[in-house]
DNA sequence: CGCTCACTTGAAAGTCGTCAATAGGTGTGG
DNA sequence: CCACACCTATTGACGACTTTCAAGTGAGCG
């Protein structure tokens, strides 16, 4: 458990960074977008550069629209949304993120961050500074290489969600869908992917999904009567996995 | 006009390359997201790797879920879809590609596309190989830094997307958001946008937009009978953009 | 000239959104 | 420790929108 110190704003990376250790020597964490950053040359062996940590309180954004893309991010504890709110102050989600997950990609396009990022719950972010980022690209192709990965698992994140609007896929189909990638993401990133506790609502869960916060409770129901889940509140036990796919329609995983 | 020469399998790349001639000298296509690689010096001074021309005949695919991901590449002419299919064989669009776009970057996740790339019409691609775009990558800063922000700009496309999964977004409102989005691309890509040829059907616009056809086709008319657009089959007018964009709920686009 | 494919248009049925009321959970403050 | 307020989640009824099924028209191509 972290005591909270006095909490500064989240909004702009604080300049000298938090007096947060860098990672405990050779221990990586699992499958993070920053690993051919952090450990460029294998586990054991620490960064030539500097990884700034930063804490981000429950409800806080770590960067918003508009503000300028200096710095390359992960998650490392905790989990976070990004929402594009539209003219009329409505916020969409377009994605949630766990630890390992780069954040605010989108921005090298202009310098500046399209959407906001917000934690769903006290959270810790790796920061490295867009300029190391470049550099240590340019110096080693494995770096690269990993780098651009990276950007793809992104993409690919992305894409898998176009599936959502899929020629009549139903809202029962698009929620069993989202827990089916969130557990495949929590298993890639080392934490436990059977007995979930969702650190989102319904109503963001179904601003993702494009339905009524109503709708997504409702299919809760019913794909628990299926026997496909168990659910109390936001605690989801997945007890048939087989079912809940069947419920999806994810395209073949190995191709 | 080209007059077809005898067309090789698009499938896999032609090892020696299509007898088509470089860009001429000194013009680079507009905004296109190989630029940083063709041009990386500014107009005038030729790229010093090979950009290798392909041509892919309407109904043929560019690469195919599971090949290997050995290029980079970029629309010259013509335009495509990108689709996914699932387990029971119906494919779903999950993008439109035009002059200038890269294709199939989310193949760099695991060195295998994960989608198809499907022309539209017969078409050109630019194709540069993984290995000479990394190596251009270290050598210059600039072109990194132009190369990440092709990226980017793929990653907004899919963002701006989910827009689309917005409360309660009606069908009239994805559609009208679907061509305003398309019109700024034509014209970003330096194409007419307001005297539009739509390349693809209803079906696709519908698989996109999570529509059905039908659908597709009753907001094309109810569009025009609001005085927005002119329809006529697959030729659009856009008579009032400004109306077009009431239709639509995008975000503010300056803040 | 006739075929096929794309598109249009109509009517019926189903799903989901909205509105509303209620219950449960959490956190704060007395 | 309890009471209160607030937020989140559940559940029901109704209405609107979209899908589906169907038939028919039009355009492009061999």
């Amino acid at each position: 458990m972290f005591d909270m110190p006095t909490q500064p704003h989240a909004g702009e990376p604080a300049p000298a960074g938090e007096p947060v250790p860098p990672l405990e020597a050779g221990r990586p964490c699992a499958a993070c977008g920053l690993l051919p950053l952090c450990f460029p040359h294998g586990r054991g062996v620490p960064a030539p550069i500097a990884i700034r940590h930063q804490r981000v309180a429950k409800g806080d954004s770590l960067f918003r629209r508009g503000d300028s893309f200096l710095h390359v991010q992960a998650v490392k504890t905790g989990y976070f949304k990004t929402v594009i709110s539209d003219r009329l102050g409505t916020e969409q989600v377009i994605g949630f993120h766990l630890p390992g997950d780069l954040l605010g990609l989108d921005g090298m396009l202009h310098g500046q961050h399209g959407c906001d990022a917000i934690a769903l719950e006290d959270a810790e972010v790796c920061v490295a500074s867009c300029f190391d980022a470049g550099e240590m690209c340019r110096q080693s192709a494995q770096v690269q290489e990993g780098f651009w990965r990276s950007f793809a698992q992104v993409l690919t994140g992305h894409e898998r969600r176009a599936l959502l609007l899929g020629q009549g896929v139903q809202a029962q189909q698009r929620l069993a869908m989202f827990l089916e990638d969130w557990s495949r993401r929590l298993r890639a990133a080392g934490l436990p992917h059977q007995e979930i506790v969702l650190p989102m609502t319904r109503q963001e869960i179904g601003s993702l999904l494009g339905l009524a916060l109503e709708t997504i409770s409702r299919c809760f129901a019913k794909l628990e009567s299926k026997g496909a889940i168990e659910v109390r509140q936001r605690s989801i036990r997945i007890v048939d996995a087989k079912l809940l796919a069947g419920a999806g329609l994810w395209p073949g995983e190995g191709g």
